[in-house]
DNA sequence: AAAAACTAATTAAACGTTTGTTTAGTTTTA
DNA sequence: TAAAACTAAACAAACGTTTAATTAGTTTTT
C-alpha cells in the first residue's frame, strides 16, 4: 500500500501511541491530537480504530524481516559467523523500530484471532526458519552440535533483546548511565546485547570452543 | 492485607482478564461478570479499577521474590549448584504465576510513574541483587569469570522465560506438541527452560568447562 | 473561456455505546 | 437494630464512528 502525507501522519502517531499505551490505551482522539489532525480523518482514510492498527503493522513489517537470502551462499563466512550477522541483523533492526516491536510484543500478549496475530504468527515463523536453515547447515558440516533447541535459543534471542529494550530503564540505572545522551545509549545498548548474544549463541552451537 | 471469598473472587477475575485483555481492555463489567458479582463491589471493595489493580499486585507479589536466604550459607552446593536453584525457583514461580507475570510485563512497557511501576522495579532489584550476590561470591572464589554483565545475563533469563510464556502456543505449534495435554505441556516447557537457561548460565559464567 | 458539475479533503458537531463510578435503596448478618 | 453486604439504576465522561456542511481543486459542458 501507497500512503499520502496525511496517511503517514496518522501512521506515525498510532505507532508511538499503540506502543506507549497499548491499543485500548490510546484513543482516536489522542492519535489525531498527535497526528495534528481532526478526528474524523481516521475513519475518512482507514475505516476503523482495528484497521489503522492494521496498516501499522502493513507499513512497518516489511521492513522487519531477516536478510538470509545472500547469507547461505557466502563462502566467506563461517558458520558461526553467518549466524553473527544474522544476529545482529536482527538486534538491528529490533533498536531500529522499537516502537513498533513494542506493539508486536502486546500483540502477542492477546489471546485472540486476530488477523494481525495471524501477521505475527508468519513473521516469527519466517525469522525462525531463517536461523534454522543456517544452524542445520551447521550441523550438517560437523560444526554445530546436534540435538539443539532451535526454537528456544530463538526463545532467547527475541526474549533477551525485547527484556532489553521494554526494560531499558532499568538497565541505565543499574549501571549508573542515567547521564548518557539518549543517542549514545541506544549505541552501547546495540553493541552490548550484540556481543552477548554472540557469546551466548557460539557456546551453544559450536563444537569448538 | 487480607481478602474476604468475595474479595479474592475478584482479585482472581481480575488477574485473569487483566492478563489477557490489559488494563484498559478489561471492563470493571467484565471483571464483575467473571468473579459472578455485581459491577459496584469493585469500588465498594477497592474504590476504583486502578486500586483493583494494586490490590492484584498486593496479593500476588508476596510469592514471587527469589529464594536467596538460606542459599548463600548452603556449604552443600557449588556456586554453579547455586546459580542454578535460583533459575529452577525462578522458572518455577513464573509459570505457576503465568497470569500475574503477563500483568508485570504489560506494566513495565507502559511509561509511566505509577505506585506499580514501583512495585516492579523493587521486584526486579531485589531479584537482581540476590543473583548479583551469588554471582559475585563465585567471582571471589574464582570459580566464575570476571567480566560478567549481571545485568545482562538476569535480562537474558527474565527474556527467555517471558518470551516462552507469551509465545507458548508458537513454541507448541513448531515442535508439533498441540496434541498434547496442557498440564503436560506445562511441565515439558518448565524442564526444558530449566536445561536451556542453565547450559547457557554455566557456559557464561563457568571458568570450567 | 466561462459556467456548471463533480470529486476529494476537511471540519465541527452529533450519534449511540460503553466506560468507571456513585447513589439510594434493600437485604443479610451479627 | 445497627452495621455490613449487596443491588439496580443512574451518572457524567469518554469512547469510536457517522453525519452534514464547507472548501478547494479538477473536469466536463456549453
Amino acid at each position: 500500500m501507497e500512503y499520502s502525507e496525511k496517511q503517514i501522519a496518522i501512521i506515525n502517531a498510532a505507532e508511538k501511541l499503540f506502543a506507549i499505551k497499548g491499543f485500548d490505551g490510546a484513543s482516536v482522539r489522542d492519535i489525531a491530537h498527535e497526528a495534528d489532525i481532526n478526528v474524523a480523518m481516521i475513519s475518512y482514510y482507514f475505516g476503523s480504530k482495528e484497521k489503522l492498527m492494521e496498516a501499522v503493522f502493513d507499513a512497518r513489517s516489511q521492513h522487519i524481516r531477516l536478510k538470509i537470502e545472500n547469507l547461505l551462499a557466502d563462502d566467506k563466512l563461517s558458520h558461526i559467523g553467518k549466524v553473527n550477522v544474522l544476529i545482529d541483523d536482527y538486534v538491528d533492526k529490533f533498536i531500529h523500530q522499537q516502537e513498533f516491536h513494542r506493539i508486536m510484543m502486546r500483540e502477542q500478549m492477546i489471546e485472540k484471532d486476530t488477523p494481525i496475530a495471524g501477521l505475527i504468527h508468519d513473521l516469527k515463523k519466517r525469522n525462525l526458519e531463517s536461523i534454522r536453515r543456517l544452524i542445520e547447515e551447521g550441523q550438517k558440516q560437523g560444526a554445530f552440535k546436534k540435538n539443539i533447541d532451535i526454537v528456544l535459543m530463538m526463545t532467547t534471542l527475541v526474549g533477551t533483546v525485547s527484556q532489553m529494550i521494554t526494560a531499558q530503564h532499568f538497565y541505565k540505572k543499574m549501571n549508573n548511565l542515567e547521564h548518557m545522551e539518549e543517542v549514545e545509549f541506544q549505541k552501547l545498548m546495540r553493541k552490548r546485547l550484540s556481543i552477548h548474544l554472540k557469546n551466548l549463541f557460539k557456546q551453544s552451537l559450536s563444537n569448538e570452543q
